[in-house]
DNA sequence: GATGAAAATTAGACAGAGTCCAATTCCTAC
DNA sequence: GTAGGAATTGGACTCTGTCTAATTTTCATC
């Protein structure tokens, strides 16, 4: 848990923070994401954006939200071929996904133990471990 | 462990058990994976199966994929947010996914252990579950 | 407040993966 | 060999994401 409220100001401190320099465009993608706690897509971010007036463009949507994840203010989340969710929950956890609905659910790390992985190969150091639950409806023989 | 000898003869009868009609393209494609053993992108395939002649059209490269994967004969493993890899590999396994050079190493899944998972929502069953561990050079700070 | 340089944003062209479709070719059973 | 269904094809198309050159914003300094 880092913020309770996620007004403006507080995100701003909050990019600050992560040495992002906090820019009205910046801000308003970082309050559509936080302000959810929901799993994004850079579509989705920019629709919410420009709901009201367009104010934000397509570039600077992707670059936005690249620059979140260089700073490791969000995570990216890849489990659909055709696009990639963006996830404002730093805390270690994983994913259940729901391929028929594309649905995305939070599982909470802390109570998962995975034993009995190999060692790394040499000269290579593990920048995460992703895992994703693929679930389907009952009785479901598509795709 | 399926068959030692990935010729064409016996791919074709590998094809036949999983309800899939072998012609002269699906057998190709099915060559090209299973006798490398390695995962490979819908490019690569559509690459190494031309290549001597053009034999087979992107399209039918596709197409073919998907009715693999759908007859549970390779394994879709989504790691590169730009690219779907294929895997002849139907055993039980996990990857390692090198973000720099892109390489995709198998786990073997019996030695691992997960434990406290939770339980599943209701109304959906499992269809498999997917563990990349990301990896990148030591000392490397990019992406 | 004016000024100028660096940082950020923009529109729109572009690239690459993957899908779609109507037309053709290939098999198989007769 | 013929009919008919299955498979394949080329090419247009869509969609996500990147790139670029031009413009706008920001901000420190005067």
């Amino acid at each position: 848990m880092n913020k309770l409220q996620y007004t403006r100001e507080n995100l701003a401190d909050t990019l600050r923070r992560h040495g992002i320099n906090p820019t009205h465009q910046r801000i308003e993608i970082a309050h559509a994401l936080f302000s959810r706690q929901a799993h994004l897509s850079a579509d989705q971010v920019m629709a919410i954006v420009n709901e009201k007036h367009s104010e934000t463009s397509k570039a600077t949507v992707y670059n936005t939200l690249n620059l979140f994840r260089q700073k490791k203010l969000v995570r990216e989340v890849i489990v659909d071929p055709s696009k990639v969710f963006y996830d404002p929950n730093m805390e270690p956890h994983y994913h259940i996904y729901n391929l028929e609905s594309g649905e995305l659910t939070d599982i909470d790390a802390s109570s998962v133990r995975i034993s009995g992985l190999p060692q790394l190969p040499g000269g290579v150091v593990a920048e995460g471990m992703d895992v994703v639950i693929r679930v389907r409806p009952e009785s479901d023989n598509n795709s």
